[in-house]
Parts: C-alpha cells; sequence; structure tokens
RNA sequence: CGCGGAGUGGAGCAGCUUGGUAGCUCGUCGGGCUCAUAACCCGAAGGUCGUUGGUUCAAAUCCAUCCUCCGCAACCA
C-alpha cells in the first residue's frame, strides 16, 4: 500500500482577490503534491477559502453585498487564480461550508464541556464610535488606529481557552520535534515570544458582529474566525468530535505538513496544536512557514498600488513560465522579490535557452540526422559516464532537497541535468559526427544519451512544470514518465520522435517591459 | 538593553554548525562552435565577505562592540 501524505494551504481569506504573492503558497504546496504523488505517495492536498469574520462582513456591507454573496464571488476568484496556476488540489474547501460550521460549534461545545474553555470578561481599549477593542500596542499616539479618537479601557463577556493548561506540554513538544516548526528562526520567534513567557488565555468569541459560526449555548457570541479556519484542516477530512471519523479522517490524519504564510504562524503553532491536544488528537508532523514575494522591495499592496495578479502574468508569459518564477525565485528562508525584469530574464536564460534550446536543438538533430528516428545505443564512450552520473543521480538530490521541502533547490539539480546536456553536445559534436558515415552508431549514441537525459529530466519536470514536461513527452512521442524510469535506458528505441517545437518562446526584454508599462499608464 | 533573522564581486544567493587558497546562477567583456530559440561551449574581469576590536600560526567562518535593513511583539485575519 501506499503510503499517505496530507498536505494542505493556509485557506485564503476571502476578502480580495489574492496577488501573486499570495498566489506563492498554492504553487509551491502543488509542486510539492505532485512530487509526493510522482514519488509513490497517496497524496491529499487540502486548499480554501476562510469566509467568516469581521473584515468580510464590513467588506460584504461595503460592496452592497450580504456576506454569503460576498465570499461565494470571492471564493470563485480564489478558485480561478488556483486552476489558472495548474495546481492539483484534491479538495477546495469553504468555511461557510453548513457540515463544517455544525463540527465547529460541536468542537467548541466539547472544549467548553470539557472545561478548557470557560466564560469570561474581556477587558482592553474600546473605541466606542468603532466599537472596537484594540490593544495597547495598536493604538497610533494612544488613539484609536481607526478613527483617531480617544479610547478608553472597557470590558465585555467574552469565552476563553485556557492556553496555560497545555503550554508545558506544547513546548516539550515543540523541543523534543525539532521540525515541527520550520524554517527554524520562525521557531525562535515564537518560542521566545509567545510561549517561554507563558500564555495568555485566548479570547474565542466575539459578540461585535455577528457573521460567523454561532456558539450555539449562547445566542450572542460568535467563534472567534481562527477557531473555525484552523478547524478546516479536520472537519472537511470528516473528523467527528464523537469520535465517528471518517475513512479519509482516519487514513490521512495527521497532516503531514500544513503549509501556511510566515505571518500566520502564530496561530500554527500554538492555537493549532493546542486545540488539537485538547480534542486528544495528534499533531502535524511539520508547519512550514514560507516566506513571502515582495515586489521590488517593497510588500505588495492596494495602497502602494504595485499589485500584481497571477492570471495577468499567466496571460502574458505562459503558465509554467510563472510557476517556475515563484518557485524558483523565493529562497527557503528569506523573502523573494517579483520585477518583470527578473521575471523576463528566468524565462529567457533557463526555461528558453537552457531547456528550451536544449530540447529543440537535440530533436531537430535527431530529424536532421536520422529522420527522427531513435536507435539503439551501442558505441559508448568513456565522456558518457559523466552525463549518465548525473542523470542517474538526479532523483535521490531532488528527493534529498524535496525532503527539506527546498524546492527551488530542487529544480536546479534538473536544471544541472540540462545543463550538462548543453555541454555535452559541444563536447561530443554532432555535427562533426554526422560528416563521417563510420560514426553513424556513435551519433546515434550521443542523441540517444541526450534524449534520455531529457526525458530523465521531463520525468522530474512534472512536479513543477507540469505542461512542460507533458509537451517534452509529446516532442519525444514517449509515455515513459514514471520515476522508476529514470535509468539511462528509458528511452524507447525505434520510435519517430515528433516535429520539435520551441517550449519557451524568448522574450525581448525591452519591448515586452515597455509594452507592460504602457498597459499600466 | 523586548525577541529573532539578515548584511558576501553589477543583481540574486550558497559557504558560517565541524576555522585553512571565496563558490553558484544571471549580467558584462573576449574567444570558440554552428545542431539550435543572436542560442550553446570555453575563458576573463570584478569581492579588504557591514564596522571596529579580540582569540588563533590561520577567521566570511569563533567571541565582543557598534551600524543598517527586515520580521515578530497576542484578540483584523
Amino acid at each position: 500500500m501506499k503510503p499517505k501524505y496530507y498536505i494542505s494551504t493556509a485557506i485564503a481569506y476571502a476578502s480580495g482577490k489574492p496577488h501573486i504573492g499570495n498566489t506563492y503558497e498554492i504553487v509551491l504546496a502543488d509542486a510539492i503534491a505532485r512530487y509526493k504523488r510522482l514519488t509513490g505517495y497517496d497524496v491529499y492536498f487540502q486548499t480554501g477559502t476562510d469566509e467568516h469574520g469581521q473584515k468580510i462582513e464590513e467588506k460584504a456591507k461595503a460592496a452592497g453585498l450580504n456576506p454569503q454573496e460576498f465570499v461565494d464571488e470571492r471564493a470563485l476568484d480564489v478558485r480561478k487564480i488556483w486552476d489558472v496556476m495548474n495546481t492539483s488540489y484534491d479538495k477546495f474547501v469553504r468555511t461557510t461550508n453548513p457540515a463544517h460550521k455544525e463540527m465547529v460549534s460541536k468542537i467548541f461545545k466539547k472544549l467548553y464541556d470539557q472545561g478548557d474553555i470557560y466564560k469570561g470578561k474581556y477587558e482592553g481599549l474600546y473605541c466606542t464610535p468603532c466599537e472596537s477593542f484594540f490593544t495597547e500596542s495598536q493604538l497610533i499616539d494612544g488613539k484609536c488606529p481607526d478613527c483617531g479618537r480617544e479610547v478608553k479601557p472597557a470590558s465585555e463577556e467574552a469565552y476563553f481557552f485556557k492556553l496555560s493548561n497545555y503550554t508545558k506540554r506544547l513546548e516539550e513538544y515543540i523541543e523534543t520535534h525539532p521540525n515541527f516548526i520550520q524554517p527554524e528562526s520562525r521557531l525562535n520567534e515564537i518560542m521566545n515570544n509567545f510561549i517561554k513567557p507563558g500564555l495568555q488565555d485566548l479570547c474565542v468569541s466575539r459578540t461585535s458582529f455577528d457573521w460567523g459560526v454561532p456558539v450555539t449555548f449562547d445566542d450572542n457570541h460568535v467563534i472567534y474566525v481562527w477557531i473555525d479556519a484552523l478547524s478546516n484542516y479536520i472537519t472537511f477530512l470528516g473528523y467527528d468530535v464523537d469520535g465517528n471519523h471518517s475513512e479519509e479522517f482516519q487514513k490521512y490524519w495527521p497532516c503531514n505538513v500544513h503549509l501556511i504564510g510566515k505571518d500566520i504562524l502564530r496561530f500554527h503553532t500554538i492555537y493549532w496544536p493546542i486545540m488539537l491536544m485538547a480534542l486528544d488528537l495528534p499533531l502535524p508532523d511539520q508547519i512550514f512557514g514560507h516566506p513571502w514575494l515582495l515586489f521590488g522591495t517593497d510588500k505588495m499592496s492596494k495602497s502602494k498600488g504595485n499589485i500584481v495578479y497571477a492570471d495577468d502574468l499567466v496571460q502574458e508569459f505562459g503558465v509554467d513560465a510563472v510557476r517556475y518564477y515563484l518557485l524558483h525565485e523565493i529562497p527557503y528562508a528569506s523573502d523573494g522579490t517579483f520585477t518583470y525584469e527578473l521575471l523576463i530574464e528566468r524565462i529567457n536564460s533557463d526555461l528558453a535557452n537552457v531547456l528550451g534550446n536544449l530540447v529543440n536543438r537535440t530533436i531537430s538533430m535527431a530529424h536532421k540526422y536520422f529522420d527522427g528516428v531513435v536507435a539503439e545505443p551501442t558505441c559508448f564512450e568513456p565522456i558518457d559516464e559523466e552525463l549518465k552520473n548525473l542523470v542517474l543521480e538526479m532523483p535521490h538530490k531532488v528527493e534529498e532537497k524535496m525532503n527539506e521541502l527546498r524546492v527551488a533547490d530542487a529544480m536546479d539539480e534538473i536544471f544541472e541535468v540540462f545543463r550538462r546536456c548543453n555541454k555535452y553536445i559541444d563536447e561530443t559534436t554532432p555535427w562533426v559526427l554526422a560528416k563521417e558515415e563510420d560514426k553513424k552508431e556513435r551519433l546515434q549514441t550521443v542523441l540517444y544519451n541526450l534524449l534520455e537525459s531529457i526525458r530523465s529530466g521531463a520525468v522530474l519536470l512534472q512536479a513543477f512544470l507540469p505542461d512542460t514536461a507533458n509537451e517534452i513527452f509529446a516532442q519525444l512521442n514517449t509515455e515513459n514518465r514514471y520515476i522508476d524510469s529514470i535509468d539511462f535506458k528509458g528511452m524507447d528505441t525505434g520510435i519517430v520522435l515528433n516535429e520539435a517545437k520551441p517550449l519557451f518562446a524568448r522574450i525581448d526584454k525591452e519591448k515586452k517591459l515597455a509594452e507592460i508599462f504602457d498597459e499600466n499608464v
């Protein structure tokens, strides 16, 4: 039986259309999910939208819609982008789903009944006109950050989660599971800022707005959105408070990795594990807080007017070019940058020159010298060994990188092979071999080695650039695309290659930038 | 002194745990080749590894100080 692998993204907050930075997460998750499927795992990949909360209620009102109508539109926006990016999620979940809401209510009730949640008083600084509480740190010059007016201490009834009961257990868990929080710098942040100083009880209900899951036994309150949102990881899998879990739940839980943005690490590394402990469920293996994609040196934001959307980029450059950029240009633990210049440079140098041109020149030669017929390799020379070894090592190197979720580095391992292929062509000079009749077998072997190397690279590329990989297989006229086929003899012989077509067009940078600039004016 | 991360050739990064000739991709310049998408291959230039001081035969790598940037600092998500 295949081992299982459960990966989730955070559910996107359904307040607006996600920009290219927000899109990184789903693409990253998709690459990991596809890779795991490729390497023999039974993968469950869940994503979706988080649709409750004050902000959404406000935004809906501003848009003149009721909240449900509003989130229906937003969820569609999100899903469209996820689909444009060619992501292979197994389930797209929405927290307004009735079954989810019902289970969240039950979870809340259970935690209340067993004493983890209690009713108390929330005390804070209140701005009467805004009907909002603020903390000291949120205030601007001691005034309400929204309207600038005075705030005054106030209190209201609220439910609290007794996190303090679990602090010790959580601390021990994190200390004994060094990979639970990744990257490591994030772990330190959480430990030192929150856990070690001691956790305050978390206020888990709200009375200032209605758009949420109601507290069934106390009408005025709705459940704090994070309790609602985090629960998605189990409710949609078929978790049941009474223990009648679905088969899916029993099979896939605990999650192997929750992929999230570094900004919501706190919720996933403190509240979520504690919720699970309270529910007596095993904790996920890993929470990975990925970095962000910045626009130049700035954060992307509406107010800065520098928002770039994935669907626009895909329209302009193609889905795999955008996927490649996202997966390759964002380092493991520090923020990446988006600029059109860099995007075009990556497309030209990596995708068009190194990969596209390699495939094109190789297949072209096969056609030119042998009418596209792939012959059995019979004439090996020592120089072939280096290429062969590199190809045979590639899956292991990629595996190592992927096990650490170093996706950019994993892709580099594949491109390393493509670069080596280009060099191999210069070393073996097929055009010289072609001039001598007695070098025919050698030429056939050289071409075979190249085709097989390309095919092997394409096998692994399926995880990252699925369309491109498919196109390569199509041009190679092969269906040998399984991971086990990387043995340096997996290319079919006797078949006829299809026509060589450029995989990626080179882009005239100046011209393209001028075009984009004009459009944006 | 709140906590944490980062400062390496024009750009983006690796190296730092376990000190010992500074590495990769891109860009630039020169050369080669012609199968190919002005592409591919080879070579070169370019770095006092943020500051100052210390430990050491030897420091990007260890210690200390300072400077700069970024993230976090609990009820928006």
